[in-house]
RNA sequence: GCCGGGGUGGCGAAAUUGGCAGACGCCCAGGACUUAGAAUCCUGUGUCCGUCAAGGACGUGCGGGUUCAAGUCCCGCCUCCGGCACCA
């Protein structure tokens, strides 16, 4: 029997400490750093937990309550495994080289090293004023000497390196030396350049040089390059949106420079397999994936005067179905096919589609263009000579530059075809219906039976292609290949504010630095504002260009710098050993700390931070640097705070230029940390987008001040002595919130941690005030709450646990142990349906008979009322849950 | 166009394997306290019928289906968000 319990207002109660946290959130901060308690150890016996959030670039605007989202989380996750016993390391660092502290400087007419100085110590303000728990003894700067000496290692190390497809992993580019000298290249399958072992002893210094920048994992060669004519600068494909820059919004023009390229494609094949073996939300492996972009097919040579004209095609089954085919503009046959009545048309033709920008070939869409080169291949399968026409629907960068053009098969090829008046072949039938060519009105790109392919005839989709590729490989016509849309990363950029190349440029070729001489450090300078040459400005200091290298030869600097995906890809192994001058960090230290176990950031990098830095990872794996090959076992993304205000029925992402940032310092201010914190965690679903609102945050902060008062404000008086089943309850209560909070903060559902926690907080408040509960369990409730609060709302569960008298501090307690008996449950609530409606809820003891539940359910009065005078087809009984009755 | 992920009260959202839809919080209303307000506390709060009862009908973007039972599974749409975009 349920008793109404009459509360008493507050006026009525003794006077206790008002919740002002305020007063006490700073000092609380002040004093765990001075103690260290947030200092973590080198590597030990202990369970390690790396917790890691994405490396921030700090800018001038500082954070917002958004970008609290992943912080507050990451740090709840690491205050508890501290509490589990784990040793955590929780660092946080800057990334601090790049344009947009670059572009601020020359706008602001200052250094960016100030202005990253200035802005990261805002961020570390902002940070410690929401309780962070981060190990700032292990800060670092990816802008430092201290940093990218090492950064510059790698890429020496990259530079030293070559894939060898036969080990399936990357070498020293000595092995490779040492085997041309041998050998030549007739071992090495696939090689890109092909030579003689006589041929390469015979290449001086600068020939072997050059021939080895073929094999390097980090190499030069000209290229055309994606120039954003705002940033001054080149873009990786990646910083490609639409068609702009992605932080200028500049249209991108096309440049060909000589560029440093990372050799990431070799890694193709890796980076989409070890994806399975990583716990990360399903969409960014997918694009990843995609990204990747792998397809299966063959190679196939075509003969024409210029010699064999090789395509690829992920269709060998349609080979019969090839009338023309199509050049890239770019493709070097071009020029050599094209006869002497149509050579003017075809250069004027390969003339304007050079000077169009992607964007612009993009924009015509679908509307194709291209001419005749008067010239003709034959289809190896069947001896027919088709036309060879050039168009810019063929891209240079994929593939072969050329393709078969099966216009029944292929949607773009049907368009070409059909505004050039070029035939029509159908050559796969789909089941149960006849395809005529002329009548066509779209291609028909998908399975069936092939026909007109001469002894092909008749074979189903399932084996055409299989079948076909045995058979070109057979003849020698063609081979099986794989494709990928993935291109090697371009981490060339003119300008400043980066890391810089350590190679010197000399009349023999390229050199290396050597490891001891590193850094090569960026110069002290007034101006380094972009050049419009596309040079960097760092040509224009001669002090930094010229060199004379230990044995006196003379040579030129690599004045570009690299891009700062390159800082990004290992400064999570740094942390591991931030102050080593002797090397990147010590092999036990990284080894014990890695991979990272819980990585949070946005969905942004999905592409690009995320793929390179795996990609480093594993190269520094082939080499024996690292023991791991993925850098981030569980990866989650976080969703994004929205503006409160709507604008066209839309939430509104929050942004300076529209004027709705909402900052912590403000919230802090009106409702203190702790609150701020259980609003972040408890606004919705960790990875889903959700408006602020502040009225939220006002019910979070009523919720502390409700657990502040039933901790510290006394209990009434001449309460009654709780009874057996007030204790129990209450224990259960207890352990089972217990139980849920600890399944929710490892599955990432910090949301739901909150609303448990109000919930028990209801329970005990109810508690409190109608009865007196026994010292001991009374105790073990107070302390158990304030131990799980303490991870979510630090500031307020110090402040309680120490002016309960504990000693200090709480942070350093361990985490309260769940007790499966107390949690248990002796009764449940039987829902009982009929014809699938409920019609009745019974309480019954766990562990009832099947008869037992039958014989109470149907006493049910309702129950009776809806199943009397009809007949029960059947009864379905889900023991612990439901009872459905199935009456007619 | 292709590939993902969503759509649940006035609002933010919960809901192991299909098994009580709406936990928790906000807003709002009524009440207690107060000279008054703020704060705090109590009660109510999906819609509709019913007497503010008992009880019932409807209800998770729309239309179908499977099932004793569907927010959850299947088919077809609508719509929003993200990614890719002539990838041969």
């Amino acid at each position: 029997m349920e008793t109404q319990v009459t509360i008493p207002p507050s006026h009525e109660r003794t006077s206790a400490p008002k919740y002002v946290p305020q007063d006490f959130e700073a000092g609380w901060m002040q004093k765990w750093e001075a103690d260290e308690l947030y200092k973590t150890a080198p590597a030990d016996e202990r369970p390690k937990a790396y917790i890691l959030d994405f490396f921030p670039y700090p800018s001038g605007d500082g954070l917002s309550v958004g970008h609290c989202r992943n912080y507050v989380p990451t740090d709840v996750l690491s205050r508890y495994f501290r509490m589990k016993g784990y040793n955590v390391l929780h660092p946080m660092g800057w990334d601090a080289f790049g344009l947009p502290a670059e572009n601020a400087a020359i706008k602001m007419k200052t250094n960016p090293a100030k202005l990253i100085a200035q802005y990261s110590a805002n961020y570390k303000r902002q940070f410690r004023l929401i309780g962070i728990s981060f190990d700032w003894s292990r800060e670092i700067n990816s802008s430092t000497p201290e940093y990218y000496r090492w950064t510059q290692w790698i890429f020496l190390k990259l530079y030293h390196a070559w894939y060898d497809s036969r080990e399936n992993r990357a070498r020293s580019i000595s092995t490779l030396e040492t085997e041309l000298s041998a050998n030549g290249t007739q071992n090495i399958p696939n090689a890109r350049v092909e030579i003689s072992a006589d041929a390469w002893n015979a290449f001086n210094k600068k020939q072997r040089s050059e021939f080895l920048s073929n094999f390097r994992l980090a190499y030069r060669k000209p290229s055309v390059v994606n120039w954003d004519p705002v940033d001054k600068t080149v873009l990786a494909n990646e910083e490609v949106v639409d068609g702009r820059g992605w932080r200028s919004g500049a249209l991108v023009e096309k440049k060909v420079l000589q560029q440093w390229f990372f050799r990431i494609t070799e890694y193709s094949e890796r980076l989409i397999n070890d994806l399975d073996a990583i716990d990360w939300p399903e969409h960014i492996k997918l694009m990843q994936r995609n990204w990747i972009g792998k397809s299966v097919g063959a190679e196939v040579d075509f003969q024409t005067d210029a010699g064999a004209l090789r395509i690829f095609t992920t269709r060998p089954d349609t080979l019969w179905g090839a009338t023309f085919m199509v050049l890239a503009p770019e493709h070097p046959y071009v020029e050599k096919l094209a006869t002497a009545d149509h050579k003017a048309r075809v250069n004027q033709y390969v003339k304007e589609a050079k000077a169009k920008t992607e964007v612009e070939r993009a924009e015509e869409g679908k509307d194709k263009t291209g001419v005749f080169t008067g010239a003709y291949a034959t289809n190896p399968v069947n001896g027919e000579k088709i036309p060879i026409w050039v168009a810019d629907y063929v891209m240079m960068s994929y593939g072969t530059g050329a393709i078969m053009a099966v216009p029944a098969h292929d949607q773009r090829d049907f368009e070409f075809a059909r505004k050039f008046h070029l035939p029509i072949r159908v050559v796969i039938q789909p089941e149960g219906e006849s395809l005529n060519a002329d009548e066509m009105e779209r291609a028909f790109p998908h399975d069936g039976v092939m026909v007109n392919s001469g002894i092909f005839d008749g074979t189903s989709a399932d084996v055409a292609v299989e079948n076909v590729t045995r058979w070109l490989e057979e003849k020698s016509i063609g081979a099986k290949r794989v494709n990928y849309k993935f291109r090697d990363w371009g981490i060339s950029r003119q300008r400043y504010w980066g890391t810089p190349i350590p190679i010197v440029h000399t009349d023999d070729g390229e050199v290396a630095m050597a490891e001891n001489n590193l850094p090569i450090e960026l110069p002290n300078v007034d101006s380094y504002e972009p050049t419009a040459t596309g040079e960097s400005p760092l040509a224009n200091i001669p002090e930094f260009v010229n060199v004379t290298l230990p044995d006196g030869t003379r040579g030129r600097r690599e004045t570009d710098t690299m891009g700062t995906f390159a800082c990004s890809s290992w400064y999570f192994m740094r942390f591991t050993d931030p102050r080593n001058d002797q090397e990147p960090f010590q092999t036990k230290e990284v080894n014990y700390w890695l991979p990272v176990d819980t990585y949070v950031g946005g969905a942004e990098h999905a592409v690009m931070h995320l793929l390179y830095a795996r990609f480093w990872t594993k190269v520094l794996y082939d080499l024996g640097i690292v023991s791991f090959i993925e850098p981030f076992q569980r990866l989650r993304n976080q969703g994004m705070i929205l503006s409160p205000q709507m604008k066209d029925g839309k939430y509104e992402k929050m942004s300076k230029s529209k004027g709705n940032v909402i900052t912590p310092d403000e919230m802090v201010e009106q409702f203190g940390a702790d609150a701020l914190r259980a609003y972040e965690m408890f606004i919705s679903d960790f990875t889903v987008a959700t408006p602020w609102q502040t009225d939220g945050l006002a019910g979070t902060h009523r919720w502390l001040t409700r657990v502040w008062n039933l901790f510290l404000e006394p209990a009434r008086e001449n309460l009654p002595q709780a009874n057996e089943e007030q204790i129990k309850l209450l224990r259960r209560a207890l352990h089972q919130t217990l139980r849920k909070v600890e399944g929710d903060i490892n599955a990432f559902a910090f949301n739901t941690v909150i609303s448990s926690l109000m919930t028990l907080t209801n329970v005990l408040v109810k508690a409190k005030d109608s009865a007196t509960y026994p010292d001991a369990v009374w105790g073990e409730a107070m302390k158990t709450l304030l131990l799980m609060l303490a991870p979510i709302a630090p500031f307020m569960a110090e402040e309680i646990w120490t002016r309960s008298g504990n000693a200090y501090s709480v942070h350093q307690q361990k985490y309260p142990v769940y007790d499966a008996d107390a949690a248990k449950e002796e009764t449940f609530t039987l829902i009982v349906q009929v014809n699938g409606k409920v019609r009745g809820k019974i309480e019954l003891p766990v562990g009832v008979s099947e008869e037992g539940a039958k014989e109470k359910a149907f006493d049910d009065a309702n129950v009776k009322k809806w199943v009397e005078g009809k007949t029960i087809a059947s009864v379905v009984y889900v023991p612990g849950r439901l009872m459905n009755v199935v009456v007619k």
